[in-house]
DNA sequence: GAAGTCCAAGAAATCGATTTCGTCAAGAGT
DNA sequence: ACTCTTGACGAAATCGATTTCTTGGACTTC
């Protein structure tokens, strides 16, 4: 790899030249013209480690999801990886598990890399953001938010819970229960509070047993839905927080030899890669892709100097028609 | 930030011994002492990069993968990732959306980012890993091959498609098409040749417009198969070369009303977040965390100084019993 | 024509670690 | 008692860029 000292000696000029031409800083037609050739003929690309140690900062962004399996989460990157793409920007994508140790970990990366900033969906509400926001590093919430001043960028889950419980009941279900994620995190928290509006307001209450807490993953859907199929008076429909819980109830609603079809289910959230006809679930479209392109929007204003105030953006979710088969389903 | 100089000022040492303490070189007990105090009431944390720029290199893998909205390979990328973290690296992923232009830019950022090696799936033949062997960056070749001299870890492709076809031939079907992906990508490509050896040595043929190329995705398996049923003889089965083509195939069939447990459908590869029995699809297991785990662990020793002849790992995909509902997909 | 302004461009400092080199003292060997 | 190792550790060089600081010449301006 080639130096910038190499390149100044074939110029003939000095490496501050170099520098400046690379730089776009004022610098003779003739001399760049020399500068370049001897660039290109040598192969050179400026070294980015040393670039960063001395500009203290690098071009690339953090995204901390809790996740990378879950297809949300990786819609969600490709937002965020596109708009940084249009500004040059590298996005590092790092997988919390929502464990706040790796959390942490992928966290003081970011600080020690120099990293611009850090878009995250914290995995709990203790993230110790102090040490980036104090070296000055943007950071932009997004999905979850944090206790910490920090721009956010979230999704109406209340009204997305309120959506999904509706149309169960506009479709005459009476009998709804609800599979939500842990407790303590806030999306399937408001999402669940959504649900519970709807069913206390209609007045069919809460059944005792209908609401379930489970990990946000298939196999916590399951056996969710394995509970409520079990219970005396079982449900006639469920309402998921997220989209991978759907599937697992869907699966335990097959071994169990009911026809998804003869049950109510609706999920916040696209379900993935589905391969039942499409009225079959009520899903409530998460903008995914837009989420993230928005974070990443916001956390390059901030890096670009924006100092307005802290902003919360949230965007809505519409239980929206089924999408075509055969288009990509994210 | 603290750096190394305020903390061996604090300490009474000099920045080399702080330097010596945090690389586990001699240094007496009672220095170490002093060290790690100051260091631990600064917070101090060493600045990765000055150390790359001084190291020459980091302990980042770059990971380049085709589509990361396909659970193959993000399932790879945890392999990559659960290995990578045993030996303290991160790794970084980037995707390259089968993108020549956008792997070869990932590339140049990977060798001026002095990442410690590149684990990739080519997006095509022609991808040019020269200026990263160069370096002495090693490099492993994952799912896919390239030209060059590099370690490689891939599937008995051929194998997978064989078993997929033989399958469905011994479940009585005759009338097999296949759902290939793109021309001149090489596991599709011995994939097919699989399908193919079993449908001539079986004597029912290739059937006129039995062979469909389409790309990789959802959509691409959705158009095929729609394809396929408008044929005057339509197939009794289909063989599709990868996981997302085979759901794009159910869509179809669903769309046609044709029920999916009246066709016979193959798949090599896992169907992700399937929602339909088990029995409906035959899927040949990839093991795609294993692969990823193999490639990591053949970058590390590389990076550590392994300097055997080059290796190809061939993992043998069979087509395994079905998962039992509930668990985790991938 | 003298003084002031501007600008291209080189010399040298700087970012924060690692590493070579050299020094000094304590312990080993004869 | 005197050389020879050996080991801890400080001083200074180094990695490769960016960014002052300076300088010398061209250009205005009165």
């Amino acid at each position: 790899m080639a130096t910038i000292y190499e390149v100044a000696a074939l110029a003939g000029v000095s490496p501050a030249t170099v520098s400046r031409v690379f730089n776009g800083l004022t610098v003779s037609e003739e001399k760049q013209r020399l500068v370049r050739d001897a660039a290109a003929s040598l192969g050179f690309t400026p070294n980015k480690t040393a670039r960063r140690l001395r500009k203290q900062s690098s071009e690339i962004i953090a995204l901390l999801i809790p996740d990378i399996e879950n297809p949300f989460y990786t819609a969600l990157a490709r937002g965020v990886e596109d708009r940084a793409q249009e500004s040059d920007f590298s996005v590092v994508l790092c997988n919390t598990d929502d464990n706040p140790a790796k959390e942490l970990r992928y966290l003081q990366i970011a600080a020690s890399e120099q990293m611009a900033g850090v878009i995250l969906s914290p995995a709990s509400d203790e993230v110790d953001l102090g040490a980036i926001v104090s070296l000055g590093r943007p950071v932009v919430a997004v999905d979850r938010t944090t206790p910490y001043p920090v721009d956010a960028v979230k999704i109406d889950n209340r009204a997305a819970g309120v959506a999904a419980t509706t149309a169960l009941f506009d479709a005459g279900y009476r009998r709804i229960a609800c599979i939500a994620g842990p407790a303590g995190i806030e999306t399937t928290e408001d999402r669940f509070l959504g649900w519970r509006q709807v069913v206390t307001a209609r007045g069919t209450g809460v059944h005792e047993g209908y609401l379930r807490h489970a990990n946000f993953r298939v196999d916590g859907g399951f056996a969710a839905m394995a509970a409520l199929l079990a219970l005396e008076t079982p449900p006639d429909a469920v309402v998921t927080t997220n989209n991978l819980m759907a599937i697992g109830a869907l699966q335990a609603l097959i071994q169990a030899g009911i026809s998804p079809e003869k049950f109510g289910i609706a999920a916040v959230g696209e379900l993935p890669f589905m391969t039942l006809p499409p009225e079959t679930v009520v899903q409530v479209r998460l903008p995914a892709r837009h989420l993230g392109r928005t974070a990443a929007t916001m956390l390059l204003d901030r890096i670009n100097g924006d100092t307005q105030p802290l902003r919360t953006v949230v965007l809505r979710a519409d239980v929206s028609p089924p999408m075509p088969p055969g288009k990509a389903s994210l």
